[in-house]
RNA sequence: GCCCGAGUGGCGGAAUUGGUAUACGCGUUCGACUUAAAAUCGAAUGAGGAAACUCAUAUGGGUUCAAGUCCCAUCUCGGGCACCA
C-alpha cells in the first residue's frame, strides 16, 4: 500500500524550489506579462494566520495558473514592517524594533516557504530597510516640492499623563485608553499630503475600475463630493456691541440648496469657527466660551453619538440677503468645522436638523414661499475627504526628511543626503514634549543644510534641527507596488523601463484598506504620472477583495478568545500545505466570509489522498504510461474519458478565470470520482495533475515528475464536448415529464423531436389533447408542451 | 436614518445568459473489507407518499410557455456611511 505522505513530498519540492528558484520573473521577456500581488502583510510576532493563507493562496493560484499558461509572471512579496506593535514591544521589553522586525520577517519567510508559494524571492521588499525608505523620503520630497506636502496647525487628542498624541480610536469617553486620564485637544503643527487636490479625478475614475462595487461605493462616499454655493451673510450693523471696525463683517456659509434662502431664519456656526469669539457680546460671552470649550473637549464620537441638539446664541445678527431681514447667529456642535465653511444658513422648513434645532430653541420656522430667480452666492464644490495627515509622533517609522532653521521654517533634506536614517536609541518612549523617541538622539537632531543667501546668491551651510515626526505607514505602502518592478535599483525609486514593462499591476488581492491604502496608491499614481514619472494614472487594474476566515462558531478569531487556528499547526498535524491551500479555496466563494470547519479540511485531505492513490497506488506510473500508449503504441484503453477530460479542463480553466476557486475544486473532485469508476489512464492522471497544480503544487509536481510530464496548462478540445447522443428534456407546462436520448442531429429537427416526445408514455399522461403551443429551445435541449 | 449585498437540505455551498433546483464537500444511514476498530471502498440521503405524484430556493403578489434567477411589496441577516448643510 502506497500512502499519501504530504509532509515528505512537500519537503522534497520545497527544497528543490529553494535550490532552483524557478519562480523568477524575467524583466522584458517576450511572453505576455502578468503582474500579481497581495496586499503585503505586517509581519507580526504571531506569524501567519489562516486569513493570510486565504489571501496569498488566491494570488498564488492565479500566478501558477498564468505561469502554466505561458505568461511571464511576476509575483513578488514584501513586508510592511513599520508600525506601532514593534514600537510598543520595544518600549515594553527594550528589544529594538529593528531586531524584532528582523526576526519576524525571517519567521514569515520560513512560513511562506512551507506553503509552497510561487514567489520571486529576488524581489523581496521591506519598508523599514534604509534602501527602501530612502525612496519613501524621496517621494515625500517630490510632493513637498509641488506644495502637496505641507504643514498646518490642527487639533489633536493629547493625553497629559502619557504625554502623547492619541488617535481618535484611542480616546474612550474622553479618557485615554491606556491611563484613563481626561484627554485634551491640543493644537499642533502637523504635516499633510494634499490628496484633496486630486479629489475630482479620484472620484471620476472610480467607475472605470475593475474593482468590487463595494469598494468603489466606499471610496465615492469617502470623497463625498457635493455641489452647491457659498453665500455671504453681512452682519447686521448694530449687532456687535464690541464695535471694532477691523472686524470682518460677513459670514460665508455653504449650502447645497441656495434656492431655499427665503426660508433661512438663522445662521449656525461650528464651535471652532474663528469668528465665534468676535460675535459673542458682553452678555453672551461667558455662555459662548463655555459652550465652545466643552465642545472641544468632547470627542468626535461623543459629538456624533449624542444627537440631541445643543447650542448657544452669540448675541449677534446677520442680514438675510434675500429678505433683508435680521436673523440671529447661533453656535452649535452639529455644525462641523472641517466641512464647507464651518457655517450654515439654517432652513428649518426644509432641513430636518435645522427644524429640530429651531423647535428646541424657539426659532422661527418659515415656509419657503418663493425661490430666487438668480441663484445667490457663487457656485462651490466641497468634499468630505480631508487632506491626509501624515505626521506621527513615533519612533518606528520613516523619518520625515525635513529640518528646521532657527525661525522654525522647514527646509527639505537634500536628495543626495537621503536616506535620513533612523537613529539608534536606548529608550523608545516618546519624550515629554509630544515628540517621538527620535528627539532623544541629540547628535542626530543636528544637521547642516545648504542655504542660498538671498542677497549674495551664495550657498552656505546652516545648522538646523531635524523633524522628529515620522511618516504614516500608509506613505510607505503607497508606492511599493512600483518598487517591485526594480526592487534593487539604487539610482531611482523605480526603473522607468521596468515600470513600462510590468506595470500597472494586473491583479491585486487583499481583505482590508478599502478607502485608506487603496485611495492613497491611486493618489500617488496620479501625482507621479503628472510628474512624468509613471506611464499610468491608475495603479491597479483588477482588485479582488477576499473575505475573512472566522472561527468554527462564525465569530472572529482572536487571541483573547483562544479560537485562533494556526496554519502551521494544520500543516504539521499531517495534512500538509496542499490540503490547507485547497481547503481554503474550497471553503466558499473567495469574496465572502467563511467559517473554519475542521471536518471539511479532512474532506479535502481525503480528496488529495484519492488523487495520490489514483497516480501511485491503484497502478504504478510505469504501467499506466505503458497502457496508455505513452511508451508504446497501444491505444488508450478508456475512450470515454476523453470527453470527461475536456469537460474538466473547460470547467477548471473558466472557474479560475472568473475567480470561482471553490467550484474549480468541485470540478476536480467530480473528475476524480469519475476516474474511480472508469479507471484512469496516464493521460487522465497527467491532465488531473496539471489542473490541480495551482491548488496543490507539491502533490501535482510529484505526479507530473513520475509521469514524465511538463505542467503546461491543457487546452480543451471543444469537439470532444459534443457527444453523439444528446439528452432532450421534455416538459409539460414547464414541468419535467420525460427525457429523450437522441442522436445530436435531432436538435435540428423540431418536428421529429415533438413526435418522439408525444410517444413517451409519461408525457402522454399529461398531454391528453393537442398542445396549444410547443416551445423548443435548441440551446437548452428542451421541449415544452403547453396544454 | 441612508446606501449596498445576501437569504437555497441537518451544515458549508452549486446552478456562468430566465430552461432538468439541491453539483461538490461535511454529517448521517446501510453494506464490503476486518477478530474488532480506524482507514479505505461501494450505496443511499430536500420533505410528504406504498407508488403515481405533490410540495419545496425568507414571505406575499406579479411578468413569462418556463422564475432560485426578472419586477413590486414585506421580513430577517451582513456590510458601509452616518448631524457632511
Amino acid at each position: 500500500m502506497n500512502r499519501y505522505e504530504p509532509l515528505k513530498i512537500e519537503q522534497k519540492w520545497q527544497e528543490k524550489w529553494e535550490k532552483e528558484s524557478p519562480f523568477r520573473a524575467l524583466d522584458g521577456a517576450k511572453a505576455p506579462k502578468k503582474f500579481l500581488a497581495e496586499m503585503f502583510p505586517y509581519p507580526s510576532g504571531a506569524g501567519l494566520h489562516v486569513g493570510h493563507v486565504r489571501n496569498f493562496t488566491i494570488v498564488d493560484i492565479l500566478a501558477r495558473f498564468y505561469a502554466q499558461k505561458g505568461f511571464n509572471v511576476l509575483r513578488p512579496f514584501g513586508y510592511d514592517t513599520f508600525g506601532l506593535p514593534a514600537e510598543n514591544y520595544a518600549i515594553k521589553t527594550g528589544v529594538s524594533p529593528q531586531s524584532a522586525t528582523k526576526i519576524n520577517v525571517e519567521n514569515f519567510r520560513k512560513q511562506l516557504k512551507r506553503l509552497g508559494y510561487y514567489i520571486d524571492w529576488d524581489r523581496e521588499i521591506n519598508t523599514s530597510n534604509p534602501e527602501y525608505y530612502r525612496w519613501t523620503q524621496w517621494c515625500f520630497l517630490q510632493l513637498y516640492k509641488k506644495g502637496l506636502a505641507y504643514q498646518k496647525e490642527s487639533y489633536q487628542w493629547w493625553c497629559p499623563v502619557d504625554q502623547t498624541v492619541l488617535a481618535n480610536e484611542q480616546v474612550e469617553n474622553g479618557h485615554c485608553w491606556r491611563c484613563g486620564a481626561e484627554v485634551e485637544k491640543k493644537k499642533m503643527k502637523q504635516w499633510f499630503f494634499k490628496i484633496t487636490e486630486y479629489a475630482d479625478e479620484l472620484l471620476e475614475e472610480i467607475d472605470s475600475l475593475d474593482w468590487p462595487d463595494k469598494i468603489k461605493t466606499m471610496q465615492k462616499n469617502w470623497i463625498g463630493k457635493s455641489t452647491g454655493a457659498e453665500i455671504e451673510f453681512e452682519l447686521a450693523p448694530d449687532s456687535q456691541e464690541t464695535s471694532d471696525s477691523s472686524t470682518k463683517t460677513a459670514i460665508t456659509v455653504f449650502t447645497t440648496r441656495p434656492d431655499t434662502i427665503f426660508g433661512a431664519t438663522f445662521l449656525v456656526l461650528a464651535p471652532e469657527h474663528p469668528l465665534v469669539p468676535l460675535l459673542a457680546t458682553e452678555n453672551t460671552r461667558p455662555a459662548v466660551e463655555k459652550y465652545c470649550a466643552d465642545s472641544l473637549k468632547k470627542s468626535e464620537i461623543e459629538r456624533q453619538e449624542n444627537k440631541e441638539k445643543t447650542g448657544v446664541f452669540t448675541g449677534s445678527y446677520a442680514i438675510n440677503p434675500a429678505t433683508g431681514e435680521k436673523i440671529p447667529i447661533w453656535v452649535a456642535d452639529y455644525i462641523l468645522s472641517g466641512y464647507g465653511t464651518g457655517a450654515i444658513m439654517a432652513v428649518p422648513a426644509g432641513d430636518e436638523r435645522d427644524r429640530e434645532f429651531a423647535e428646541k430653541f424657539n426659532l422661527e420656522i418659515r415656509e419657503i414661499e418663493k425661490t430666487p430667480e438668480k441663484p445667490f452666492g457663487k457656485e462651490k464644490t466641497t468634499y468630505r475627504m480631508r487632506d491626509w495627515l501624515i505626521s506621527r509622533q513615533r519612533y518606528w517609522g520613516c523619518p520625515i526628511p525635513i529640518a528646521y532653521d532657527k525661525s522654525r521654517n522647514p527646509h527639505p533634506i537634500p536628495e543626495d543626503q537621503l536616506p535620513v536614517l533612523i537613529p539608534e536609541v536606548s529608550d523608545y518612549k516618546p519624550d515629554n514634549t509630544g515628540r517621538s523617541a527620535l528627539a532623544k538622539a541629540t547628535d542626530w537632531l543636528k544637521v547642516k543644510i545648504p542655504v542660498v543667501d538671498e542677497k549674495t546668491g551664495e550657498t552656505h551651510l546652516e545648522e538646523m534641527t531635524r523633524e522628529t515626526d515620522t511618516l504614516d505607514g500608509y506613505a510607505c505602502s503607497s508606492w511599493y507596488l512600483w518598487r517591485y518592478a526594480s526592487p534593487n535599483c539604487s539610482e531611482f525609486a523605480w526603473d522607468p523601463e521596468k515600470i513600462a514593462y510590468w506595470e500597472p499591476l494586473d491583479i491585486y488581492c487583499g481583505a482590508d484598506h478599502a478607502v485608506a491604502h487603496l485611495l492613497y496608491i491611486r493618489f500617488w499614481a496620479k501625482f507621479f504620472a503628472d510628474e512624468g514619472k509613471l506611464p499610468f494614472r491608475e495603479p491597479v487594474k483588477t482588485l479582488l477583495y477576499n473575505g475573512y476566515i472566522n472561527a468554527p462558531d462564525g465569530k472572529k478569531m482572536s487571541k483573547s478568545k483562544g479560537n485562533v487556528i494556526d496554519p502551521l499547526d494544520v500543516i504539521n498535524s499531517g495534512y500538509g500545505a496542499d490540503t490547507l491551500r485547497t481547503y481554503e479555496m474550497f471553503i466558499g466563494p473567495y469574496d465572502l466570509d467563511a467559517a473554519w470547519n475542521p471536518r471539511s479540511v479532512g474532506g479535502v485531505h481525503r480528496f488529495l489522498s484519492r488523487v495520490y492513490a489514483l497516480a501511485f497506488d491503484k497502478q504504478t506510473p510505469e504501467n499506466a504510461l505503458k497502457n496508455s500508449g505513452k511508451t508504446d503504441k497501444a491505444p488508450e484503453e478508456i475512450p470515454q474519458n476523453a470527453p470527461l477530460r475536456a469537460k474538466t479542463i473547460k470547467r477548471v480553466t473558466e472557474d479560475i478565470e472568473r475567480y470561482s476557486f471553490n467550484t474549480a475544486v468541485s470540478a476536480l473532485m467530480e473528475f476524480v470520482n469519475d476516474l474511480y469508476k472508469s479507471g484512469a489512464s496516464a493521460e487522465d492522471i497527467i491532465i488531473l495533475a496539471k489542473l490541480l497544480k495551482p491548488f496543490a503544487p507539491h502533490l501535482a509536481s510529484e505526479i507530473l515528475e513520475a509521469y514524465h510530464s511538463d505542467d503546461s496548462w491543457p487546452v480543451c478540445d471543444e469537439s470532444l464536448l459534443e457527444s453523439d447522443l444528446v439528452q432532450i428534456i421534455v416538459q409539460v407546462n414547464g414541468k419535467l415529464r420525460g427525457k429523450l436520448s437522441l442522436p445530436a442531429e435531432f436538435l435540428e429537427n423540431e418536428e421529429e423531436v415533438k413526435k418522439l416526445a408525444l410517444e413517451d408514455k409519461n408525457v402522454q399522461k399529461f398531454v391528453k389533447t393537442t398542445p396549444k403551443k410547443t416551445i423548443f429551445v435548441k440551446k437548452a435541449k428542451l421541449l415544452n408542451f403547453v396544454v
